[in-house]
RNA sequence: GCCGGGGUGGUGAAACUGGCAAACACAGCGGACUCAAAAUCCGCCGCCCUCAAAGGCCUGCGGGUUCGACUCCCGCCCCCGGCACCA
């Protein structure tokens, strides 16, 4: 046997072994408590990198320790397989994207088992597979049916150089998060998914959501952006008809001295047609609108406008106020009209200033110190003035009143409104998810039948180079029949977003070869919600937050009976090398092929987990990776050196007759068991437990040398067994290889992954002595070791005699002493 | 601007409920083993003063509460992330 640890046969025995035995497959057993672990799947880019590595090792210890607690744990893997990087790939290279992605998973599926997770490989899935999508499809029939997939022409999101829309969620900074092209507004047809209905529950639900990270909800909070206040009507002047606003600030009502309109506001063509102003706006409208959206609302743009020269009436002071519009209105949100206060609010304000507007104060500060002219917007509440019957209110009071009083005479009602976007889920690509909708020239949009499902993405396509969907020039897709009147119709082009696949792969991992429906009922019922979700944190409000929707709209159809999809989210920080992530164009990759190839996967992993806690950025550093290494091989070595004694049988002992040093160091084995189980059940800080374990095998070491002649032989012996066995125990979820190698060598039959995990004996944990710190003034002047039973006045006195504190008592008095039992004693003098 | 998270040795980090700041590692320095190297083992390793002992200082900055503060409170500075002309 050799001395150094030969990880590459050995951690290539074990995983051949496992996937012999199916070692990690589960079934629902309703007489085990189940748990379920996952880990966000993988895009198949090619190979994994250092990402995935740092999320599926902590992934895998979750699942391997949850399995050593006594749980049935599920832990599947599977592949997030549609998406444009195939396409492109297939364009580039003339592969097609089915060849290329499954070449790709037939790759990094080879990398992930070279990592030794411990997965249900037979659960293993491919959104792209028709098996899939089907059910995806099914679905989008039944939101269509009910209202929740709907069509609609609009400006959206279009990048460029991917050649299709883009959701809100995907635009970053103005820019395409997948190739980073700047996003110019388009005006296209497209399938969007009511999100908005679910805005309200999506919010109250992150209140109920304790073991979610703050930050993440705070972002959906942001996200969806709810905000309340009221609609108000201001009737037309000179003709029949009303403009309706949104205000979250009715109070100030007796300020608006003007009204602004979105320049694609349907109304402003009426208001002007025929007006000397009419021209003068239509230009400005449509340059306006050909602006991009980014840049046109960003906060430091300037603020543009022409006035319609059409009128309204406030509806509070009876005042005629100009109409205008101007580019910092957007028609999306509220009702794509505000009522300008400029005293309250600087946009107005400094929009009034341009354009030499009035500036009444109608709100004024606690002392009353508000004078015109302004130079800025006071944005506070405070108490109205010439606020008619409402003046002397303060803000909060006086929105309440106007709004029941709006109510009362029918002139607006109070409103919520929300940031959050229907979520555009249209492609105009090819390797997505066919939308199952067919037009009909006599029957119109129509969803395809349910009998007739899947729709298939075909194979025999021609790739556009410049894109768009190659699926409209493929007659044989394109050309169908109605499924309601049998004539001839026309299939949709548009594919699929990818995050649609992604909203619901946790639920068909539940029974992902379940043929009748998306999920086994009682399947799903046994193993959702998904216990622990672990993934990346740039998926906040993207991927966590479609699948929130996802899961509602499910339960809404009846599919689940499950309001959230996730009870405890786990964000891991990125994986970052000489100060910046880890990427190709910076040139500070460490390829995860090349590092197994070196250090074997155990070491890889223990890296990954000991470095930082998973929620932090996790510093690279390829020393590191040698201690990490160089831990793994003290631990082989003990066994290899310690093999005869590790070997012997157990010699009958008595836990109480132990030598004090034994004492002592079993004490320390099952402090170790207490504080690495603490550690994973807290938050999962493996770094941590994996240094808890490191003093331990540290103890060992120094134990094994120390208790030669001054331990009883059986004794020793004993106690040398237990330690070993508890490391290997305890680091089973993290270097499953070796340890499992060190387990069947100690002549142990049963795998040690299904071993159960130790548990702290609480005698061994109680303590004969403590170390008790004394200070004087809070200053640490000594250190005395005292009996456990020892009484505070004992303490004060041998506090007070002790020969290190004599000298700093000497010319002052004690004024009194503060004893701490179990840690330390202050001493506190006055002169 | 608003919201969230941070700031501790040369580096990654640790510190339970307010109780010895820096565990565990990495790097560095010195030594043992060796013909030599690798591997391994032992020792030192926050700053100042000092031959040393003893002492003093130290958790972004300034205050406060407390016998005692990395931890709690008030004010400020800086860094990271999210949102942002949202009416």
């Amino acid at each position: 046997m050799s001395d150094r640890y030969l990880f590459t046969e050995i951690e290539a025995k074990w995983q051949a072994a496992w996937e012999q035995t199916r070692a990690f497959k589960v079934t629902e057993d309703p007489g085990k408590p189940k748990y379920y672990c996952l880990e966000m799947f993988p895009y198949p880019s090619g190979r994994i990198h250092m990402g995935h590595v740092r999320n599926y090792a902590i992934g895998d210890v979750v699942a391997r320790y949850k399995t050593m607690r006594g749980y049935n744990v599920l832990h599947p893997m599977g592949w997030d397989a549609f998406g444009l990087p195939a396409e492109n790939a297939a364009i580039e290279h003339g592969v097609h994207p089915a060849v290329w992605t499954f070449e790709n998973i037939d790759y990094m599926r080879g990398q992930l088992k070279k990592l030794g997770c411990s997965y249900d490989w037979d659960r293993e899935l491919a959104t792209c597979e028709p098996e899939y999508y089907k059910w995806e499809q099914l679905i989008f029939i039944k939101m269509f049916e009910r209202g929740l997939a709907y069509k609609k022409r609009s400006s959206v999101n279009w990048c460029p150089s991917c050649q299709t829309v883009l959701a809100n969620e995907q635009v970053e900074a103005g820019r395409c998060w997948r190739c980073d092209s700047e996003v110019i507004p388009k005006e296209v047809e497209g399938w969007f998914f009511k999100i908005t209905d679910y805005a309200e529950e999506l919010l109250a639900w992150c209140d109920r959501l304790p073991g979610w990270p703050e930050k993440v909800l705070t972002m959906q909070r942001n996200w969806i952006g709810r905000s309340e206040g009221a609609e108000v009507d201001f009737p037309l002047a000179d003709q029949p008809g009303s403009l309706r606003v949104f205000t979250t600030r009715l109070d100030t009502i007796y300020g608006a001295t003007f009204m602004v309109l979105a320049p694609e506001h349907p109304l402003v063509p009426e208001l002007t047609r025929g007006t000397k102003h009419a021209a003068e706006v239509t230009q400005f409208a449509e340059r306006i609108s050909r602006q991009d959206k980014i840049r046109r609302t960003a906060a430091d743009a300037t603020k543009e406008g022409i006035s319609t020269g059409a009128y309204v009436v406030n509806p509070f002071t009876r005042e005629r106020i100009p109409i205008w519009i101007a580019n910092f209105v957007l028609l999306e949100y509220g009702t794509g009209a505000v009522m300008s206060v400029p005293a309250h609010d600087q946009r107005d304000f400094e929009f009034a200033r341009q354009y030499r507007l009035p500036i009444p104060i109608v709100v004024q500060n606690a002392d009353r110190g508000l004078r015109e002219p302004l130079a800025a917007a006071y944005e506070e509440d405070g108490w109205l003035v010439n606020s008619g019957p409402y003046t002397g209110l303060p803000s909060a009071e006086a929105r309440r009143r106007m709004t029941e009083d709006l109510e009362q005479r029918g002139g607006g009602k109070r409103a919520v409104n929300y940031r959050l976007r229907d979520w555009g889920i249209s492609r105009q690509r090819y390797w997505g998810a066919p939308i199952p909708i067919v037009y009909c020239s006599s029957c119109g949009i129509v969803p395809e039948r349910e009998d007739r499902l899947p729709v298939v993405l075909p194979k025999d396509v021609q790739l556009r180079v410049k894109g768009g969907s190659p699926l409209a020039d493929l007659a044989t897709f394109v050309n169908t029949s109605c499924p309601r009147c049998g004539g001839q119709a026309k299939r949709e082009t548009d594919t699929m977003d990818t995050f649609v696949e992604s909203s619901w792969y946790f639920l068909r991992y539940c029974s992902p070869r379940y043929s009748t429906g998306m999920v086994e009922p009682r399947a799903a019922s046994y193993w959702m919600a998904v216990d622990q979700y672990i993934g990346g944190v740039e998926h906040a409000v993207l991927h966590l937050l479609y699948a929130r929707f996802y899961t509602k709209v499910l339960r809404d159809l009846g599919v689940i009976a499950l309001d959230e999809p996730f009870v405890n989210l786990l964000t891991q920080g990125m994986v970052i090398k000489d100060g910046a992530k880890m990427s190709k164009s910076k040139g500070n990759v460490v390829d995860p092929d090349e590092l197994i190839r070196k250090y074997g996967a155990d070491t890889a992993r223990l890296f990954s987990l000991f470095a930082a806690p998973p929620e932090k950025d996790l510093d690279w550093n390829d020393q590191g990776v040698e201690g990490a290494s160089r831990f793994l091989n003290r631990v082989w070595r003990f066994v290899q050196s310690n093999r005869s004694e590790l070997l012997a049988s157990d010699p009958a002992l008595r836990v109480k007759e132990l030598s004090p040093e034994g004492k002592a160091f079993r004490g320390q084995i099952h402090q170790t068991i207490k504080r690495v189980t603490d550690d994973i059940e807290d938050e999962f800080h493996f770094n941590t437990a994996i240094s808890a374990v490191m003093e331990l095998v540290n103890a060992l070491y120094a134990f094994e040398q120390s208790s030669m002649d001054r331990v009883p032989q059986g004794e020793r012996r004993f106690l040398i067994k237990d330690a070993a066995k508890t490391i290997l125990l305890l680091m089973a979820p993290f270097a499953p290889h070796m340890t499992e190698e060190l387990w069947s060598q100690l002549g142990h039959t049963d795998p040690l992954h299904r071993q159960p995990w130790p548990a702290a004996d609480p005698a061994a944990l109680v303590k004969e002595e403590w170390l008790l710190v004394v200070q004087v003034d809070g200053r640490v002047r000594s250190r005395l070791t005292v009996e456990a039973g020892i009484g505070e006045e004992e303490i004060k006195a041998l506090a007070l005699a002790d020969q290190k504190v004599q000298p700093w008592l000497s010319a002052r008095q004690v004024d009194r002493v503060v004893v701490v039992p179990g840690r330390l004693v202050n001493i506190v003098t006055r002169s």
